[in-house]
DNA sequence: GCCAGCTACCTTGTGTCACACGGTATGCAC
DNA sequence: GTGCATACCGTGTGACACAAGGTAGCTGGC
């Protein structure tokens, strides 16, 4: 049996990714954003395809609002001559704020994790 | 000691780095149970300091039993000549099995978020 | 005209989980 | 015996990813 998946699977591994891409893909739509401004299926069919991430439209349009909400990013509407109109979002003042306190605050706790078991 | 994480607050980072802790959390205990085994109480004295990590026994203590359902680490009652009977944790050789696919798919998943907005 | 198919946006329901708070019990110092 | 540290565990709340489904505009074939 040497079915090559990405990566095995199992109950308890399944549910585990659910939880750690919970926090990163918030990170990687703040950074995707940082570099330039998209419209929102743009980002679906970016990130759908990042290895590990897995992100579908019914994670991504929930999140956005949240970001918006939040005041994180601000969203322009714009006509397209090919389909409907385009949302596009980009990063507000306090989005890039907060983008970079994230930053900081994962790059210590991967340090932590780092030198937990692994090679001190 | 008081040791307060340096990093300022607001209302979505809070949220945010509670759920990246979810997935992280689970991964450190795991392996610092990989280098020996530990008791409960000894696990939230040393990961409750960890920086960014925050760990508190209403956290621990489920956490553990999901990890023993789900097969991943084994206990073993050992009394102590100061206080109450101790419980130890282990891993099993699922667990370890389990901790070397969550590392590569962290490894992998951080390779993705590093080249989506930080160095093109 | 009309319908199939792509683009583009969004909502609802289900299940998982960290965290705050509280509870129980043991041993030791005074 | 009363306080304090040790050591274990459970419940309620709220946040969230994901699957599945829904709405609507535009284009090309006939």
């Amino acid at each position: 049996m040497h079915g090559r998946a990405p990566f095995p699977v199992s109950d308890f591994f399944d549910n585990w990714v659910i939880q750690v891409r919970k926090g990163v893909i918030e990170l990687c739509i703040l950074r995707t954003l940082a570099t330039r401004e998209r419209y929102g299926y743009e980002l679906v069919k970016e990130l759908s395809e990042a290895p590990g991430l897995g992100l579908t439209e019914g994670t991504l349009y929930p999140l956005l609002s949240r970001l918006r909400v939040s005041g994180l990013v601000q969203t322009r509407l714009e006509e397209s001559s090919a389909g409907p109109a385009r949302k596009y979002y980009s990063l507000t003042p306090e989005g890039r704020r907060t983008l970079k306190t994230m930053n900081a605050f994962l790059e210590t706790l991967n340090r932590t994790t780092a030198t937990l078991g692994g090679t001190p």
